[in-house]
This record gives C-alpha cells, structure tokens and sequence, in this order.
DNA sequence: TCCTGATTATGATAAAAATCAGGTTTATAG
DNA sequence: CTATAAACCTGATTTTTATCATAATCAGGA
C-alpha cells in the first residue's frame, strides 16, 4: 500500500495555481519549490499522512479529493475538512510546530505534491506575498471553525445536515447535470462532517429525500431544490 | 458609555510585551507602534468592537480579562475565546478582510492599546519575525477550535464543562490560595463556553460540587480535586 | 458468479439534554 | 435602605438524539 511517484506539470503551469495560495507567489520561488518537490498518486483510501506523526513538509493537491479527519472518542472519527486540487494541507502542523493533529485520506484517486519542511517555511519568510496568503487562509479558515463552534452548540441536527450538504456542494461543485454533488461520500463521512450518529444522518437524508430537497442513488445525492436546503439549513450568518 | 483615553506604559517595556506574539518583534517596530497605538480603558460590560462593523486595526491587551462572543441562533451567545493581557484582539477580521464575526466584551475593568490597521499590516508584512509569530499562533489558533468541534461534536455536556473548568484555569490562573481560578463568569457564561443551556451548567456545576472536585461561593469556583477534574473531562488529545 | 462483509435502512427503545415553571438569592439603581 | 431586576437554583416535563436490533441491499474479492 505505498503509492507511486510521478512527474507532474511545473508548478508554474500548474492547472491549480490559481486557485491556490501560491497565486501570489514570486515566480522565482515557484522555481524553487517545482524543483524540490515530490509528487506522488495515492489510491482511493489511502493515507496521506497520519494523526501523531511529524510534518516533514506541506502537500499541495494537484487532483483528487481528500478528507482530513480527527480521531475523537473511542476512535469515532470528525471530518474536520474536505480538500481539493490547489489546496495545501498540513501547514498548520508546520507552521504551530506541532505533530499532525488530523490524518489525510484519499476520496477518490489523487495525485498529491509534497514541499519539504526547510524550502517552504525559507519562502513563506522570505516572500511577503506568500506569508500574507497564508495569513489571510489562516484566518478564514479560523473563522470558519468557529463558526462551525457556533453552530455545533446552537443548532439542531437536521440543519447542521442541511449546512453539511450546501457546503460539500460549495467545496466540491455539481457534475454535468448541474445538481448532483460531485463527491462520494458514504452515510458514516456524512455523518461525521454533520457531528452526529450515522442512524440519524440515514434518517434525515430519507426525510430530504421525502421533502422533494433532494434525490438518493447509492451514494449519489442530488439537490432537487436548492433553495429548500438553504431554508432548511437556517443559515443567519 | 465611551472609553477613557489613557498614556500607557511604552510597548518596549510594557509588562506584557513577553507574554505577546510581540515578544520576537524588532525593536523598530515596536517604537514605530508605540508611537502610532491608542491606549484606552474600558469598563467591565464596556464593548470594545461589535460583531457585524469593519476592523480599523488590532487591540491589545494591556491589563484586564475580555470574553469574545458570537451571536447565534436567535441571539443566543457562544464565547469563542478568553483573552487576558499580552493578546492581541480583532487580527482574524483584519488578515482576512473580513467584518468582526465576533465582539469583545470586557470582563472586568481593562486597558487596551489600539493599533491601527495599515500600520500593523505594513510590520506584519517587513518583520518575518513577527509574521511567523502571527502564522503559529493562528495554527495552534485553529487546532484548539477543531479540538473544539471535534468535542463538542462527541463529548457529553459533562465532560465538556469539566474541560471548560480546566480551559478558564489554564487561560486565567488561579487566585492567592491556588485553587480559586481567577475570574469571575457568570453561569449563562461558562454555559455560553461549553455550549449548552444555562440550567445544565447550573446543575452540572452543583453536582461537581457534590463529587467534591469543586466548591462553589457566588461567581467563586475553587477547584478542590484538579485530579478528579481532570478525568471527568475524559480527555484523550 | 457467488459469497461475505460492509453499508444502508428502519423501527423500537433509551439516554441525554433542553425547556418550562417555580421559588430563592443576589446585585444594583434610586 | 428599599425596590426591582437579574441571576441562580431545583424539579417536572418534553424534545432531541443516540443506541440497539434486525433486515435488506450493495460491492468487491475468491
């Protein structure tokens, strides 16, 4: 179970620059970092890095979907996010100077770029563009735990599961027919973005599906009626 | 109800300046903010800045204890962070470009320097020292509020307010006797940390005053048994 | 293809926590 | 000092959610 390695496009032409946090970047740096990364494919369920080992460095996702998740209480799992190609994972664990906090898993076949340790932390010192970037991620995503803080203490869980949804659709996007959530998750990974059984996320969806909210077909989910889920999620902030 | 402007100490011999993510700052900088910085006091239940309005720079703290609060779910209050003197405040908005998504309110009587906005950004943006401050204290930000969510997605509300005991003990300390923790909250408060109702906490509280690992005299808790504290909020990360 | 384990589904029950209702104490403003 | 509101406390009740049990379906490997 160890993945392959391979050659990806140079991280200046890369198809997620853009929408990642190197957007910014000094073109010089993105040299660096192209020369010195390791780009590897990991399979659906594969482990990109574990909960309790030590960051050597950051991985940026060229493609593929991954889950980083929290081992809690008797090993009941918490998705604590949902990657997407252009996304960094693991700087907070570098940056705090602490082990991984979470593990990272493939959702479906990846390919992943990981940036050693000394390079990536030497640049985001160095380029201004890039350590404002970060900053500016840092802080967004701190906002947005919060919020889920918020919402986990306050809010009821047929809403948390219609919040669930909108934000996997927000991660993730829609396929071709423009409503079916281009992701496969199972009942359980729902349940475990959601914070809650797996019995009731079963239920609750069944109960969206009997409310004309959405569509099920296997793992598939379509939202039938975007605006319903908006309502039904009560979002206020 | 408006603050009183006051003449603090000088940021490079203020007492707190070791506590704060200052205290790797170079010491231009700090003369270049203590040139610029607006020192105000702030009376207990006195606002500092309000969810919703637009960050004009960062507040930090010199002296005094400042919850801060989002509101929620028909107005109902969580208590995101407990601040104390050395921290800085209103940098989350700041760096991400956002409103405040979250007040800070005074605890008891306070003195908070203000910074302003294109001034700390232009030192966050020369000083290295200082970014990398700033980035590792977001990161160990956002891994204590996915510890967070991960609790109070799994924890029952038992352990969850025994954890929250030990987190204001941690953040405040502890009075003269070393067992009194070293702030006065109110019950819908430390419900408003632990995120449930105010009678659950009320009858939670007593019932750790029963077991004997607390006692309890107005707004005072002593912490009687740490040990016993420690287990009943059953922590394993 | 068939077997086997995992996932999905649904009902029944139990547990946890919130809400409601009341009385008491404490703090505060006049 | 007193009036009044706010905070605290406790019991009863209801709601929400988890857990348990069992069956059906699905998916992947021999």
């Amino acid at each position: 179970m160890t993945q392959d390695f391979v050659e990806n496009e140079h991280c200046m032409r890369c198809a997620q620059r853009h929408a990642s946090v190197f957007c910014t970047a000094h073109a010089d740096h993105l040299e660096e970092i192209n020369l010195s990364r390791i780009c590897s494919e990991y399979k659906k369920g594969q482990v990109i890095f574990n909960e309790g080992a030590h960051p050597f460095g950051v991985y940026c996702i060229n493609e593929g979907k991954i889950k980083i998740s929290h081992k809690g209480q008797d090993g009941r799992e918490v998705i604590i996010r949902l990657a997407k190609p252009g996304d960094l994972m693991g700087y907070k664990a570098l940056l705090s100077g602490n082990r991984y906090h979470a593990s990272a898993v493939a959702l479906e076949d990846c390919s992943v770029c990981f940036i050693p340790r000394d390079l990536i932390l030497n640049i985001i010192k160095k380029d201004n563009s890039l350590s404002m970037g970060m900053l500016n991620l840092l802080s967004s995503q701190l906002r947005v735990a919060e919020t889920q803080v918020a919402h986990l203490a306050q809010k009821p869980v047929r809403e948390r599961l219609a919040e669930a949804l909108l934000f996997i659709r927000e991660t993730y996007g829609m396929e071709q027919d423009n409503c079916t959530l281009n992701v496969r998750l199972s009942r359980d990974e729902i349940a475990n973005i959601v914070g809650t059984a797996t019995e009731s996320t079963i239920r609750l969806l069944s109960e969206f599906k009997k409310d004309g909210i959405i569509e099920l077909e296997g793992k598939k989910i379509k939202v039938l009626d975007y605006n319903k889920l908006t309502r039904t999620a009560n979002l206020q902030d």
